[in-house]
DNA sequence: ACGCATTTGTTCGTATGTATT
DNA sequence: TAATACATACGAACAAATGCG
């Protein structure tokens, strides 16, 4: 593609405006979706460094520029990491320094300490109706149900109510969950070969029930927050529905607006 | 600055390592921050356009390309906003098209209604401990305090309780808040030269008290979303604390992560 | 309706700086 | 020190969107 100069694009200009996409694409955005391709195919895995800019240049046959516009957007989007001097790498939910990429919560007082996990525990069933439609299964389909808590200095904080994509996580058990180090992103990356790229949550109040209240050592009835995540891999392909309930008595969920 | 090719930057390598800070900044970042006085200076107020590309570039003696790279920064915080053909814009609340641009507020059902606001008092007080530091007033400095209800489909959703740095307001009464059309930060905006550009918060489930459970038609004890918002201006300066309590049982909190 | 000027957007090429190994 | 990789900066040309005459 682009052998020649670039007001030749688009060389084939497919389905004109027809199939609804704009039949037309900069070059960059283009090279962006070639990179995609290869890194859902898992040309390169989770962790590694991509080839060069200019290595990609000549395969892609457009100048370093171009790529590097690619790759920029790639890495706001959190699917690349770039380190100066070294190269650019495929992000990873397993080498996360601290915490888990996706948790937002925060102790009242700065301290960040680390988490233990419990598994309550995990089974294969049959998707839920609720749970069919997000992760666009067919009803009966089967879906993988895991619970757990989170506790942080020693308290348990968060109740995680877990459901994933039955078919992706074949042989996933809770023996796996437990011996695995590490945030579980990390184990369905590694393991299942399945990355969490994004996550769209819906936050709530909500009044804890008789489990809840049991597990979390609340009176029923107490408030806590409900974080209702769909969790996405390429082409926004839901994978996980997760409702988390976090009790905000000495935490609390951080964003930023702008 | 930077007459010279930029092989000689910095020009004054400033105070070593010494500060803290890197001794050096590329030039792009240099004419960021130019920008950013500027903006801060009020020399484009807030919905028009700056200068085009060249302009700028010709101004400070680069090339297009670095502003370019400048404003890409400063459009990526939304401090600016780039229309092509028409040219580069400052931010505004003032006229955003639907909605709030702070506000994560979203229905269950799809459709997005417009909103309705009443405002309960605003009265001028001495700020309490934790506004004064959150805010950064010496204490018993003057405050500003507004409470209020947004509704939704005639129903009340949420109560805000805000808190603005009192010398920035002068002379803001409940008249006025009620006469303006529109959002509250655009009034803020075009009113008194304070722009929000950015705000941190922090969520939690609580129980409705019996003030917020009057206000909000509900019982008192029933779970509230706290969104408790610092709102800062240019250079990271504080100069609002809301907190807002949500009724989610028919909205939710929306979020992306990645 | 058409063309023109303006402005941002894309692409190339080249050179140099900075960080890492 | 040298090689490699990303980062910065310049310049030039053309594309696409907008608005005006």
């Amino acid at each position: 593609m682009a052998t020649l100069p670039p007001s030749t694009l688009p060389e084939f200009p497919a389905s004109p405006s027809e199939a609804g996409g704009p039949a037309f694409s900069p070059l960059y955005q283009q090279i962006k979706g070639l990179i995609l391709r290869s890194l859902q195919a898992g040309e390169w895995k989770p962790g590694e460094a991509i080839p060069s800019e200019v290595d990609l240049a000549a395969r892609f046959r457009v100048s370093q520029g171009t790529v590097r516009k690619a790759i920029d957007e790639l890495a706001a989007e959190n699917l690349l990491v770039r380190r100066q001097g070294k190269g650019t790498f495929v992000a990873t939910h397993a080498e996360e320094k601290i915490q888990y990429r996706f948790l937002r919560l925060m102790p009242d007082d700065g301290e960040a300490s680390p988490v233990e996990r419990k598994f309550i525990d995990c089974r294969r069933l049959r998707a839920p109706a609720e749970v069919a439609r997000a992760l666009e299964l067919k009803s009966g389909d089967a879906a993988l149900q895991i619970r757990r808590l989170l506790y942080f200095r020693g308290q348990p904080v968060v109740f995680d109510d877990i459901w994933l994509h039955g078919m992706l996580f074949k042989g996933l058990t809770a023996e796996r969950l437990s011996d695995y180090r590490g945030p579980m992103y990390g184990l369905f990356e590694t393991e299942f070969g399945v990355r969490m790229i994004r996550a769209e949550e819906k936050l709530r109040a909500v009044s804890a029930d008789a489990t809840a209240a049991g597990l979390l050592n609340l009176a029923e009835g107490a408030p806590l927050l409900s974080v209702e995540r769909l969790s996405l891999t390429y082409g926004d392909k839901p994978v996980e529905l997760r409702r988390g309930l976090y009790n905000t008595a000495a935490h609390f969920y951080r964003n930023e607006v702008s």
